[in-house]
DNA sequence: GTAATATTGTGTCATGTTTACACAATTATA
DNA sequence: TATAATTGTGTAAACATGACACAATATTAC
């Protein structure tokens, strides 16, 4: 095969946050090592770009692995490139988030991986350069957030627009007045009432919506001011 | 030094896209190869990542050698990594784009890099997957130059607010408002009136303004809407 | 010198959006 | 049947936006 002269081939990883949402809290999807380097300490879910693999297969390779999940939303945030950033050699990450619906994912992949789902308030210090990993990916969840219809991708397919409230209370961690973050929701249209209502409920039961698919596809782009500026 | 038992190691470049403004159009700091692979043909401006080089390192490195500038306002916007987009070998391709005065650059350096300014709308077809980067760096630019105040960077230190109109006009490719768009302007307070006017003007002389740094660095991620939904 | 032309700065007004609230309806529990 | 918690909807003032008018400035033509 036919190569550049250059000298410099290095390893390539990719790394992945990932959130979840349980009705209370934002959650992330961490690995206890239990192999090396590093072991026994938290960090993200990762792997090595494969010599035939298209950095986008690979990243859902990972996804997959580690959730049984196909089509997960995700996203690319940075390759990180420090020289030292990982002390066994020299190594580029290429890092996504992907969001999930926490309940819908393969819990016999995510123990194969030993991963757990633990409370971004109280996440543990992550190996390498982890932490900036995992404080970008929330910066970016954050801005995405207030502008696109992202957090229904934490969400089941049915769902209370209380509930969609209490995500976007978890993701800002500030409480969110909620007749106007009603009509604000409601007025992009994207909502279908399924006719149902959360039966969960001990006092009066919120309407089950689903997303209008069609239209969550066409007008993603679209800018909508769901989270104030103030408050992000 | 210890290593890693997974074998593949790959070539790393950077390929930027430079945004350019000349009153008239944005334009694009484009490359006519006079080097292997592809000789003769256009390209981005890019490089090999080094050994001891930190990514960033080689950004900034990068459009030091084509511009002789540093400290340039750039912007990862994604890695490119489908296994055969370099026919020469596997590389992987970070890709950024950099805003500059198109004025104030070197003009020495762009000519030893063979580099001219190409009117964005007779962009020439680039090898590999430079035309999709390019396409990806113009949609960031105007998603970007909706919400911040970003065109700024296009513009020399003195500058007119019809000028930064004409400039929103060319990324945008459609008309703005003049006296909305004023408005929108001076209402972020980010504007210094200098006291001088544009003397080059054959009609009115318009108000030369200078930028805020310092509210400039602070409210850089609040959200403006400068550009409607309707128009990007 | 004056009129014509191009451009810039500022203003207005109707309409739409946001913010900060109030009130009524629903449901399990005491 | 009252109570408490929660949900759905409404309203009014303040603010922002879009579409437009008009006056001021500066060069060029006559």
């Amino acid at each position: 095969m036919e190569r550049y002269a250059h000298s410099t081939r290095i390893l390539v990883a990719l790394d992945c946050i990932v959130f979840g949402f349980d009705r209370e809290s934002l959650k992330l999807l961490l690995i206890k090592r239990n192999f090396e380097p590093e072991l026994g300490k938290w960090s993200l879910m990762g792997g090595f770009l494969e010599t035939d693999e298209d950095l986008e297969v690979a990243a859902n390779r990972i996804l997959y692995d580690l959730t049984g999940l196909k089509d997960i939303y995700f996203e690319e945030i940075k390759t990180f490139g420090k020289v030292n950033r990982d002390p066994v050699e020299r190594t580029l990450s290429v890092c996504f988030f992907a969001l999930i619906n926490i309940h819908a994912h393969d819990q016999d992949s995510a123990k194969a991986q030993n991963a757990y789902w633990i409370d971004l308030k109280n996440r543990p210090e992550l190996i390498f350069d982890h932490n900036e990993m995992v404080d970008l990916a929330l910066k970016e969840l954050r801005y995405k957030a207030a502008l696109h219809p992202i957090g229904f991708e934490l969400l089941p397919e049915k769902f209370t627009i209380p509930h969609l409230q209490k995500l976007y209370e978890a993701i800002y961690d500030s409480p969110v007045d909620r007749r106007n973050f009603s009509r604000k929701i409601l007025s992009t249209n994207l909502l279908i009432d399924t006719g149902e209502k959360n039966e969960n409920s001990t006092t009066k039961k919120a309407i089950l919506y689903k997303l209008d698919q069609e239209k969550y596809q066409k007008q993603f782009n679209a800018f909508h001011y769901f989270i104030s500026d103030s408050m992000r």
